[in-house]
DNA sequence: AGCGGATGTACAG
DNA sequence: TGTACCTCCGCTT
């Protein structure tokens, strides 16, 4: 259940695991067989990750290029590896660690030119230390589309998924429905730098709280909710509750097919 | 047993 | 804008 922060954090895991050496590679559900044929026993050279997509470097062959979707999951383990049910995509295996991919989006062996247009079509990634927010201001800054929608398309940001929208655009005191053109750069800015501090703090925790890093106001620092996906948060999936800065009811809203969630006391016009 | 949802995206019209 | 796709889990019967 992916946002960047998730995505980047299997970056790292898998580079723990496998890097360096040859990986058994197999698709015990079969939709990536052929794939998995020609990377079987192939060295894993680096790992990548761009938004919500991840890519695993396998010498002389290509990229797989993993989407998990909004099902997809990855699950670790020790070796020996447990016999693998009919809903694994892909099984990384080497003499100490297994890895099994079920229910991605995508998962797909690629080229070094198919990942680079990968890359072009998505934008700024908030976890990529060369990236910067000045291209997704360009976007955001002309466009008409409310700041809810901007969020999350990733062609403008990488990574950002409806918990951390939510969340951020709370944290900033700005309503959902705002025009992106209505932000100002001071404002899209501290939306940056946040989004980094905190899908950081997600990427080390591996799971999204909004509690810290805690250089926004005091009042935030009343006890927030655990919310089903494992972390605490101010305004994800707590409609009808009471805000916990201003006691004000949380709104929900279906917005492009996904649930929006606002705080109309703390989140202004 | 059967349903509805869920941290997502792509495509059709 | 609607729909299809991938899987699992928790709730209802």
């Amino acid at each position: 259940m992916p946002e960047g922060h998730t995505i980047h954090r299997l970056a790292e895991d898998h580079l723990d695991r496998f890097a360096g050496w040859p990986v058994r590679v197999s698709s015990p559900q079969g939709k990536f067989s052929d794939s998995a044929a020609l990377l079987d026993g192939r060295v894993l050279n680096g790992v990548d990750a761009h938004g919500k997509h991840l890519f695993l470097d396998f010498e002389g062959t290509g990229w797989i290029h993993i989407h998990l979707g909004l099902f997809g999951k990855l699950g670790f383990g020790t070796v020996p590896a447990p016999p693998p049910t009919d809903t694994v995509r892909l099984r990384l295996l080497n003499d100490e660690h297994h890895a099994d991919l079920r229910g991605p989006t995508t998962c797909a062996l690629i080229t070094g030119a198919e990942k680079r247009a990968i890359h072009e079509r998505l934008g700024p990634d908030p976890l990529r230390s060369d990236d910067d927010g000045e291209r997704a201001w360009q976007r955001i800054s002309r466009s008409r589309i409310t700041v809810a929608a901007l969020l999350m398309d990733q062609k403008v940001v990488a990574g950002v998924g409806n918990v951390y929208r939510a969340e951020v655009l709370f944290r900033h005191g700005i309503d959902p429905y705002r025009p992106g053109k209505d932000l100002t750069r001071r404002e899209w800015d501290a939306i940056w730098a946040d989004l980094g501090a905190l899908m950081r703090e997600g990427v080390r925790n591996n799971r999204i709280d909004t509690v810290r890093p805690a250089h926004l106001p005091e009042a935030m620092g009343r006890p927030p909710r655990v919310d089903d996906h494992g972390g605490e948060v101010y305004v994800y999936r707590r409609a009808r509750q009471a805000c916990h800065i201003c006691g004000t009811e949380i709104r929900t809203a279906d917005l492009a097919a996904r649930n929006l969630f606002w705080c109309p006391g703390c989140q202004s016009a």
